[in-house]
DNA sequence: CGACGCTATTGACTTTAATCAATTCCCACC
DNA sequence: GGTGGGAATTGATTAAAGTCAATAGCGTCG
């Protein structure tokens, strides 16, 4: 339903994700310019890639629509999930440093894009210097969001990691105007077990503790956040936290 | 000793390290610009810090001589190593998406810096575009190494880990010139255990599993590769290391 | 030169999560 | 509405790494 909408739209100017995608002091003239190297791709099916790892690099994406899965997969066909993008999240920034993507990316559900031509984006971007600078704003960001990964995985413990998970999805998801505490989850088990470097079995069980605990309610992929605080003073981690020593029966 | 000559660098032009930190087809006048704005730091001792977590950003640095631990610290006080940047590499790209620097950087030993007044930098790049291209594909590059650490870390055993470190230390020390097969860890056994997601003890035991295995040796702080194809082998394919190429999965 | 302190290593043991295996539960499709 | 297949959960067991504790090694500094 929401699709219509962004089938409908035809500019960035009246695009509600542009406060996320664009710098804020665009003139009306420079959008305009703008709007003539975005290309405004029909939506792709679930499964359906963006783009895939090891080709060449020619465009930027955002996602307007839906949400993607970001992976690699090695010379041994193990796949990583590097991470979920949402809409007004942008695509292909990894591919800017080797002129290859290093990484496939492919929607979870229907989803849809706007596609920027990188040649042609570097050239308007000479005409807009704010556009650049804010692409690298969202390069910075994505790394910091890449440390965190790193630190979770690198030191947390399972329930952590998982909290860490629905506390970061939680916060972006209010961020684009939905609900934080209630949402659908666009990925398998599976998938989010496998960025948060766990096995499905232990993601599975981690679940159950945390609605043992009463921090979550899950319903297949629906996630209701019960104790947002509580669930986020596990993702902060405490070991000093009597409550985190609390073990369910095993 | 080395540190001589960085001392006696006054310009962008003549430094070896250019080839690394600016794009290549910068003019004459274009360098002089950009030296008017480069701010050539007097060397920070063993532990002291380029900037750190919570301040407000100010500059870029460019490593020029030394070794830099990158950290962050969580509200618990424990520390994540996030990274380790040789001569050549940027520092506080982390820093330009949210205005606060959300990282520490530490020297290893003796180590000096260029910095990049950002504001100032800012402006310059309307005026050479090809500047802020530039950080942006570094930013890139950053992002492809943090997802090869997420997958190690995620996916990989104790002793895989240990082998892309030094697999990838050693591609990173052959670029700036450096032998790649034998080499002195800047850094302690604990700040790459912590970087790889493992306890130091864990590392040390690894340690002696690679010199068993006849992949290395090891003196204290000297590290050398005997067998880097078996290494490399052992850390997995690893497709984001310049010196192989890309695969892509069938 | 020797003693202290820090770093690193080694050993014994515990805990955690991975693995293997078996159901159960949805959902799509007939 | 029933059936088959993938996804998810659950249970039992094993393997791996963490933890705790003690020792060894190196460097620094009096």
């Amino acid at each position: 339903m929401e699709l219509k909408i962004s089938v409908l739209q035809t500019s960035c100017k009246n695009c509600s994700l542009s406060s996320l995608c664009l710098p804020k002091d665009l003139v009306g003239a420079e959008i305009k310019e703008l709007d003539n190297i975005v290309n405004q791709l029909p939506p792709i099916n679930k499964h359906g890639r963006v783009y895939s790892q090891g080709e060449n690099f020619t465009s930027l994406y955002v996602v307007r629509s839906g949400c993607v899965k970001k992976y690699q997969i090695d010379s041994d066909g193990n796949e990583q999930v590097i991470g979920f993008s949402l809409p007004g999240e942008l695509l292909g920034i990894d591919a800017i440093g080797t002129g290859q993507y290093m990484s496939s990316a492919e929607a979870l559900d229907t989803a849809s894009f706007c596609q920027l031509n990188y040649t042609r984006f570097e050239v308007l971007c000479e005409k807009i210097p704010g556009l650049i600078k804010h692409i690298l704003k969202m390069a910075g960001r994505e790394l910091v969001a890449e440390h965190e990964i790193h630190k979770a995985i690198s030191q947390k413990s399972i329930d952590e990691r998982v909290a860490v998970f629905f506390t970061s999805l939680s916060t972006r998801l209010s961020l684009l105007g939905y609900s934080g505490n209630e949402f659908n989850l666009p990925m398998s088990r599976h998938e989010i077990a496998n960025f948060l470097g766990m096995q499905p079995e232990t993601f599975s069980r981690s679940l159950k503790k945390l609605i043992t605990r009463r921090l979550i309610e899950v319903n297949l992929r629906n996630i209701r956040i019960n104790d947002p605080d509580g669930l986020r003073l596990l993702a902060g981690h405490c070991d000093s936290c009597p409550s985190n020593k609390i073990k369910t029966a095993s």
